[in-house]
DNA sequence: TATAAATGGTTCTTATATAGCCCATGAAAT
DNA sequence: ATTTCATGGGCTATATAAGAACCATTTATA
């Protein structure tokens, strides 16, 4: 089943909450109509409208990509920076236990 | 339909790349499987995979809480900060035009 | 080394996200 | 004031995202 109105935390709705408004006000402010915006992005008008509502369950690829063409940096990064850090996240993970092990719950009710 | 393969920008793709990749290693480092992961934001252990294979499809919502769990700060900003930039944008786009008219593209072909 | 568990990769099914309509309202121009 | 069109909201059909269950492999620990 897909998400059946899964449960957020506060931090994640705002989160998604802010990004879906400074995609809106940046869109405002390009002076673009939804349907232009939609058209940019690959989209319907439904979906642009959603994705400003802050509806937490569009595709991730959508609205980034909707704050991309409006000019809303993810990150507060410039693609460069955003392409050098996931290098670098990259070469770290790399480093990291492949698999990570449970301690060993041990129930000791053996007395 | 649904979104058919959606053509995204390299600068949207690295960054859901990036922030996959931040979800994994900070996953890791917290020593918890994907299983555990799954189970704490609510979602299969089939999605977590996705979202930490950077999918770009999965919902938003899915995404920015299982970074929110493995304690990765969406936009670099903890929760008092978000909800601040929140209501100063919510004013702010108060401010904006309702509606955006498009300039009345004239084709002057009348001579 | 042995073994138990985590990961990676399938496939199938089902709930649902999305596209694509419609219409009413209201704001922005003339 | 009138007209135009962007927005808001609702609806349905369908493509697909997500869940669930496999198994094979790899990896960490005892």
């Amino acid at each position: 089943m897909a998400q059946r109105s899964l449960a957020l935390s506060k931090y994640s709705k705002d989160a998604v909450r802010l990004l879906a408004t400074l995609i809106r006000c940046a869109r405002k402010e390009k002076g673009m109509t939804e349907q232009e915006l939609a058209d940019r992005v690959g989209v319907s008008r439904s979906l642009i409208r959603r994705i400003e509502k802050a509806d937490t369950s569009c595709g991730i690829g959508s609205v980034f990509e909707a704050a991309t063409i409006v000019g809303v940096s993810l990150f507060d990064m410039d693609h460069s920076t955003i392409r050098s850090q996931l290098s670098q996240q990259e070469k770290f993970v790399a480093l990291l236990p492949k698999a990570i092990r449970k301690k060993e719950v041990i129930v000791n009710d053996d007395f």
